[in-house]
DNA sequence: AGATTGCTTTGCTCTGGATCAAGTTACTTT
DNA sequence: AAAGTAACTTGATCCAGAGCAAAGCAATCT
């Protein structure tokens, strides 16, 4: 019964220099001709569906992928199969950077929701950023971009308390869509609370239970994936930790 | 009285290809010639000492830097003043590699014991690499492991507890010595006990109680600085959680 | 030598979140 | 529509590790 009848994307001849993601994915600086030599090397594949994988910790490391729609999650499996989550992926973000240290993915990524992905041989990306000095610049640009979200995610697991971490988990969500022209502040969530609490390094009880203190304070609506930000200033108050919280205090 | 007496390094005329560090910072495959090119540009500077900044967050973004002897610390100092240490850098190990994409520094370096660092202008770096395809490939699998780093660090603050992140630690530095031809269990820890707690998402006080409760346990010695892991076997127990862990209870 | 300062250790108490244990609600399948 | 299953919520309890306070020790300064 595969007469899922999905929108083909095979047909779809979009150009990277077409791509609604050129901003996000695409060095500025490219000439046209630049981007269609790249373009030359991106294949396009047809969707995935929510728990495929797009490849598992250990597979060779062939190409490089780009989120075009959906999400896809990347985490460690673990020995013992105690995953770590370690990114959600939103369209125009990167995968498989992790591997080309040793030509083995270093972790797995899996399909959270009917996804497109372009895929870049990465030899051949690297050959080309060779001739193209701006797309070598921008290539060591996405490496340490990653390194400092990389980065901002230690001090939030290893400073941030739980209610700190929700309110950073939903406002990096909130400002992504919006650079991508969604609404920042009305959304749904492609993930469980199970793996947002994985992310997070929280229970998901814990996740739960600050999702009801939230929406009863008034800083958002909740219902299922579905999540509108009402008070988004004060998100980024807890965030930040400043103090107060939740639970507002009435200040005299 | 700046009569330090300092060995200067001013004098000390080793290229790239003499250092003692080539296997470990220096691209394999890149020709003697290669080398030499890349040895024009790394500039070599006096010792520096400890409290010392190498660069501070904020800064413009000039330099990558290899540290050639000592230890330096980085960390995001937190708008508040909250510290995060996010690593310490061991001869032959780069920093900066997060400054890349923004051209300011992201976090903080700091010197932990008189140390010697290399220093490579990024944009000849940059445009060196474009010419010789083998440092290109070097300097993505160099910001690739420090991804797959990152990413091993996530999983420690995530998942892991207190003694697992302690053995976790100690066990990355016995391996760094080793590869860099020291003792791998016997060594002295450049820092403090509070740097180890605040990398390790702990309370200076964990991180003491654990090291009294690890050598009561025969697993090593500590007197102050210095460490000698006398049980490694048992600490990479340990390290993956392999229950019993620590007080070993006599499985009849 | 004695005093000052800055780590580090140790004991005691408290708490944020984990864990355990039921429900509840929403999808799927039949 | 009924039944099953997976995800989510909520309540109750527990505990690893945080925080606080007070020594203990080294290293430096006077």
């Amino acid at each position: 019964m595969s007469e899922h009848k999905v929108i083909s994307f095979d047909n779809i001849k979009v150009a990277c220099r077409n791509c609604s993601l050129t901003s996000l994915c695409l060095p500025m600086g490219l000439t046209p001709e630049d981007v269609d030599l790249l373009d030359a090397i991106v294949k396009r594949n047809r969707p995935l569906h929510r728990g495929d994988h797009l490849f598992r910790q250990g597979d060779k490391f062939q190409c490089i992928y780009v989120v075009k729609t959906g999400t896809v999650k990347t985490f460690d499996p673990g020995e013992d199969g105690s995953e770590q989550v370690l990114g959600f992926h939103l369209p125009g973000e990167m995968i498989g950077l992790d591997a080309i240290e040793t030509g083995i993915h270093h972790c797995s990524a899996k399909i959270l929701e009917t996804t497109a992905v372009c895929e870049i041989p990465f030899t051949l990306l690297e050959e080309l950023s060779s001739t193209i000095p701006s797309l070598q610049h921008q290539m060591y640009r996405l490496l340490s971009r990653e390194i400092g979200h990389d980065e901002d995610m230690l001090t939030l697991l290893g400073k941030r308390n739980a209610e700190e971490r929700l309110a950073s988990f939903l406002l990096s969500l909130s400002g992504r869509f919006q650079r991508r022209g969604f609404s920042p502040s009305d959304f749904y969530l492609s993930m469980s609370r199970h793996e947002i609490g994985n992310y997070l390094g929280l229970a998901v009880e814990t996740v739960s239970r600050l999702f009801t203190r939230f929406q009863d304070d008034g800083l958002l609506k909740v219902e299922r994936k579905h999540v509108q930000l009402v008070d988004i200033e004060r998100l980024k108050q807890i965030q930040r930790g400043d103090q107060a919280g939740v639970r507002e205090q009435q200040v005299t």
